[in-house]
DNA sequence: GTTTGAATCAAACGATCGTTTGAGAGTACG
DNA sequence: CGTACTCTCAAACGATCGTTTGATTCAAAC
């Protein structure tokens, strides 16, 4: 069992499958690639989705969990850097949570792809999908929120919430390049991805920091 | 031609199936919403869609033109009065923005659901669905992109583009609530897109005012 | 050599998809 | 009346969907 009998000399049959996968549902959609575009792409048979995850949501399910298990780790490490000390600074934090999503948008073999299958899961409104993204990504804003309440006291808890729920959704959204604004044909996607992240650090940064107000803020 | 034979008591048929498709598209995507289901909802026969409209392509893009044209209208209806002034805010020209879309989130009658297949839209790839939206909603762009521009004289014209897309990913986003966070049970579903507005609105107001620098924001 | 079990394969399953067809119902106009 | 035209309807089209089946292949265990 340690050993595929077929194609040990490439990536397993189950790794190109979670690739292929990865990268249609990114394109497609998670309904709109079909098994057959994903099992052609990996060069495997129709049956073997089934055979090595169970159904189609499995698949799904997995492409998730083999890269938020890391960048969750990833996160919740950078965030151990910085976190707790005197002379943390908010952009330290605000970094920890964007960087390791800029740094798995940049890895070869899929990486980029799936920041645009965790637009596609935003997007999503199916539920056994929100419970498993829920699971395994809110932990994670609780330590970010933890830290951000620190550096801000003068933010309500539930303030900070609001905020930092903005900041996942234009990182989200920046990281996915969904933008209307067509960057020049020049500039290649992860130089893109990088100005983005930059740019959403400071805007972040400058968001989150603006203090709480009681009265509505334009009025018409 | 004037008047339908049947059902000229209620809502036309077309209009029937395009309520129905803006709810069934926002609750479970293009791809993912049949025409079967959508012709159940409206209570009319399948084929009236491809009689209608031609095809399902032609009932998205349809459904996206019947509040766009609206939309966009109000945005720069409202934005016509707040610019150009000496004394305009730039809460006020975000507020023409923001605004139009949150009131669109209010009507009764499919103005809710459609939010939602807005932050839909920026999730799909479909290249003809994006250059679509792209041709009936960049002009608005340039037109807020503007007065931003005269508001933010310290900010290069790609500048503001880079934040205005931010800006429209977190709009899109918030508005849609497609967030990790759950709000509290008891909080109304437009209560919760009327505070997240106005927390958007003070955010974007900062990261937009943020001068822009040449070095790296934030490095660990 | 035989057995065992995991992995792959072609083929087909029933279900559902978008779309088309042709008949028929209803209204307006002559 | 008859003709014309719009709209609706049940039914079916071929294609594609996720899933299952049963045979086959290969490596390891005995």
């Amino acid at each position: 069992m340690t050993s595929a009998p077929y194609a040990s000399r490439e990536r397993s049959t189950k790794e190109r499958i979670l690739g292929a996968a990865e990268a249609l549902f990114a394109t497609h959609g998670f309904a709109g690639a079909s098994l057959r575009q994903v099992t052609a792409a990996a060069r495997v048979n129709l049956a073997a989705v089934n055979y090595h995850f169970g159904s189609k949501d499995k698949l799904i399910e997995e492409v998730f969990r083999r890269r938020l298990d890391e960048l969750n780790s990833r996160r919740l490490a950078a965030l151990g850097k910085v976190a707790g000390k005197d002379d943390t600074r908010l952009e330290d934090v605000l970094d920890a949570y964007i960087r390791p999503a800029l740094d798995l948008s940049r890895v070869d073999g899929g990486g980029a792809a799936f920041v645009r299958v965790l637009a596609r899961a935003y997007a999503e409104h199916n539920e056994t999908l929100r419970r498993f993204l829920s699971e395994n990504y809110g932990h994670v804003l609780r330590q970010f929120a933890g830290e951000f309440g620190r550096l801000l006291p003068g933010l309500a808890k539930e303030e900070i919430y609001w905020r930092l729920d903005i900041v996942t959704g234009a990182l989200t959204y920046a990281m996915a390049d969904f933008g209307i604004i067509q960057r020049k044909s020049d500039v290649a996607e992860r130089d893109h991805r990088e100005t983005a992240a930059e740019h959403l650090i400071r805007f972040a940064a400058a968001g989150l920091r603006n203090p709480s107000v009681s009265n509505s803020p334009a009025s018409h």
